[in-house]
DNA sequence: GCCCAGGTGGGTA
DNA sequence: TACCCACATGGG
């Protein structure tokens, strides 16, 4: 069967927040353990954060691979080179010039606050640190959200597209709501630990990816049963 | 050729 | 405050 819109009665029953525990024991259930971001390390995972933002990951890798064939895949090594050398390197990732703009704000905040010394920056305390984050320029909440859960340990619940599209399309949160306001829906029903926030984004990932897609395919989703 | 992809900041009413 | 738009490449 085509993938198609949910019907008429599948968007009868909204989710509510109480059921997100529920929701991510149904997606472990079928996924398993995902335990995620790609990247090495967790300079490579805030690059990645800025590289990705409304590109596909797809073209993020060849943007990595680059940097890493040009041994520029570090603090000081991003330091040296030239806004027009950062910019061919991440060229396959799209928007290149804006965010090689965006990487080297990135690297002077991480200059002004720890000297580059990313081992430093997790010791900061939130929400302190979250703030911070936001106001480097080329730094929105998803990004610094991204950046909190899986570079620097930090219980920061991941608001992204994917989030938005299936629970909103489940009836949790108007899609046009702000995004502190998801953020605060999903933090307050999961009290849980630093593990259960980095596994449950990348169970939305996967579950965006596979099934809740543009064009969605919700015969074949784990989370048909809650419509 | 067209649509889409893990956002963000600046401009305008 | 709430929209609208620019920013760009690569895969399906």
């Amino acid at each position: 069967m085509r993938s198609s819109k949910p019907t008429r009665s599948q968007k009868k029953r909204k989710l509510k927040s109480a059921q997100l525990g529920e929701v991510y024991a149904v997606l472990k259930k079928s996924f398993g353990h995902q335990a995620w971001w790609p990247g090495d390390t967790p300079f490579e995972v805030m690059v990645g954060a800025i590289l990705t933002q409304n590109t596909a990951w797809t073209n993020v890798e060849k943007a990595i691979l680059n940097l890493k064939k040009a041994k520029k895949l570090s603090f000081g090594a991003l330091r040296r080179i030239s806004k027009k050398e950062l910019a061919q390197l991440i060229r396959p990732a799209g928007f290149f010039n804006l965010k090689a703009d965006r990487l080297r704000c990135f690297l002077d905040f991480l200059d002004r606050e720890c000297r580059g010394d990313l081992q430093k920056l997790r010791l900061k305390a939130m929400p302190d640190l979250r703030e911070k984050l936001l106001a480097v320029k080329g730094i929105g909440p998803e990004t610094a959200d991204s950046m909190l859960l899986y570079a620097l340990g930090k219980r920061s619940f991941v608001i992204d597209a994917y989030t938005r599209r299936i629970f909103s399309r489940h009836g949790l949160v108007p899609v046009t709501a702000h995004y502190e306001t998801w953020r605060e829906v999903f933090t307050r029903a999961l009290p849980g630990d630093l593990d259960l926030y980095n596994d449950y984004h990348a169970q939305i990932v996967r579950t965006a990816k596979n099934y809740c897609r543009k064009a969605p395919r919700c015969e074949s989703c784990p989370l048909c049963r809650f419509f």
